[in-house]
DNA sequence: GATGAATGAGCATTCATTCAT
DNA sequence: CATGAATGAATGCTCATTCAT
């Protein structure tokens, strides 16, 4: 009995993670399809494999449930990127290209991009969410991305500080993507990968002049 | 009496424009704060000042009002400025610095921010909504866009073509000012204007180089 | 159209009196049979003929009605048997003797005695109700029980001043019938006329002695 | 092993007994706090100790654990002041006195009195524990207070009979001092003992004298 | 046309009860 | 025996839509 308490514990441990990460599946499906306010718990349930009362116990409200959504796609890639990026000490256009390449492969290819895509639709409901989303990507993605920049231009590689000034204009294009694949790609379709290189190439001409 | 009817008539048809207009006005009001979901026809009533049963005179459901709203607040922009631009046939710098202009002041200062906004964040619920703003605003900004680029290249202004093939490079930074403005600006404010002419100044540097 | 208005006015006042009366009465039944907790307002809608949504048309909540209920109940009768006991100037016993022919009748043989038990029942959760029946009822009726009992010393009907100081002691048996009436009557019946005379015969027999 | 069968049964009988302690003193806790409806079974796991599932052990459900709860508080204390108040043989104005002291001291001040108080409060829903408490408190209390009145007036003590035939009447202050301890003993505190000694005054007072 | 009272389907949340461990 | 996670029926409340006046 008591050396299979630890056993049975670590038995519970997964399963309940196991059931926390169905449910917070079901409810990315859900909540990504209708948005916040037409999701019923009973989908979100019925999808997860759970009755209605078990979301209760993994979550004190629906909004909890979606804030815990939220917060459960903002955190990894970040981090994942940042030190990925800096550590390299890489020329800033290889740098750029990683980033894109990180933004369209871990992002627009996956799941997040749904999390971000209601963050955009949301957010305007959910104060707090748009203040976590700030504090925890954008803000920390437009320090790395002035780094990157300010790096560049120590080392020579930019001559002109437009970049260090709004980041916002290098990643402009990853918000028109996101945009765009959530609502016009099947009206027409955008070369996603074309177009960051299109930027890259833009960027990289436009930087390598001095500003007259 | 019978005389007069026409004079009611036209007075009627007056009226029925105003209460039309101050509908339309109040759940612009009520859906750009609350979104389409939480807006409650009851709010929208009182603030047009009309019982709750006169919105379905005039609109069918809550989703045919959302819809009309949108459908106002589009076609007029996108028409003024392609006349403007294209007609007077100037260097594309001054054509999009006018472009960036317009989008400053005819759109992110005015009431028009809160409806791109709502089709940003309510689209993915509304396909035709999104199929109407693609058809009507996008398709033709774009078109618009790319007429100014090759104008642009064949007079030898610009000597590479990432902008006709990707306009949404040229028009990016606009979207990033909309979300920005929505979700973080009370946050983090941004340089609206600074950022634009930002842009426009690495545009029109890496245009005047050829693509490598 | 104009002289119609008031007709109107007047005639849907009415219809809400009269639905306001139908949602109390239904209320009333409910709650007196199931309790505050056990009562589902399906019931009183369906009882009371109207959609449940029409409830949320006259009181904001479940415990708003039954609020409403309680003070529905209370405000009437004290003040009747005020005026009518304190008015009229005569012996004590005939007062007493009043008293309770007025309990037995306006309320114990009444729905009031349904509002009396459910405060008695309910009022433990919900202490705004038991102040607010201390206030109109308990403590008007005990003032008004102190002023005929001194007024009866001042006159030498009686000679000791027990119930001066309790009035309580005047009314128990009421309560005693009160609660006897709802709960056992059906097993063991109560003769409550019999039981109120010989409380008022046993209390003048006392009152007319001295305290020895 | 074998052997320590016994004893351990023994054991697990005392852990049974005190562990269904457990549970009605943490029932009585909530259910006088909340009232039947109103308690949640995890309040009482919680405060008794145990786990959900084992109150399911010791009750059949919520209502048969409240049932419990009421038995166990009703059956002691009629047998004790029956033996203790005829066996005597006293006048009867000090077996009165007796009575309203044990009432004072063994429910009034004691959690007698909730549970009282909850038979009040909830028997109109439960009419088992109404039966129950008639035939085991009711019935019996009123039997006793007959017998003492019936003997009073056989040695000559009372001269009328309006206890014998209402014994209600004898006992009545304790269910108003039971009531309004509950309900408005912070608003307005009553002397319970003076109340008590009171109303023993005024009926030795009219029972002395014969009904005119 | 205009009103706003009435409707009732819809949904988040609670909690007594069950049962696998 | 004991646990506590899981269940799902039950219910208060909301609000888009209808319709009698």
């Amino acid at each position: 009995m008591r050396r299979a308490e630890p056993i049975r514990r670590a038995r519970n441990e997964e399963q309940r993670q196991a059931k926390l990460q169905a449910i917070l599946d079901a409810a990315l499906d859900v909540f990504a399809d209708k948005g916040f306010a037409d999701t019923r718990l009973d989908d979100v349930a019925l999808r997860a494999g759970v009755a209605k009362g078990t979301l209760y116990l993994y979550f004190e409200s629906k909004q909890a449930l979606f804030e815990a959504l939220i917060r459960s796609g903002i955190a990894a890639p970040i981090e994942a990127i940042e030190e990925k990026v800096l550590g390299l000490d890489l020329p800033a256009e290889t740098t750029l290209r990683m980033l894109f390449a990180f933004l369209r492969q871990e992002v627009l290819a996956t799941r997040r991009k749904e999390i971000v895509r209601l963050i955009l639709s949301e957010a305007g409901r959910f104060p707090e969410i748009a203040a976590l989303y700030h504090r925890e990507v954008i803000s920390r993605g437009m320090r790395l991305l002035r780094r990157i920049v300010e790096r560049a231009i120590a080392r020579g590689e930019f001559r002109s500080n437009e970049l260090a000034r709004f980041p916002q204009l290098a990643i402009a294009p990853g918000i028109v993507a996101l945009v765009w694949l959530n609502l016009f790609q099947h009206l027409e379709p955008l070369d996603v990968e074309g177009m960051f290189d299109a930027h890259i190439d833009l960027l990289m001409r436009a930087l390598k002049e001095p500003a007259p």
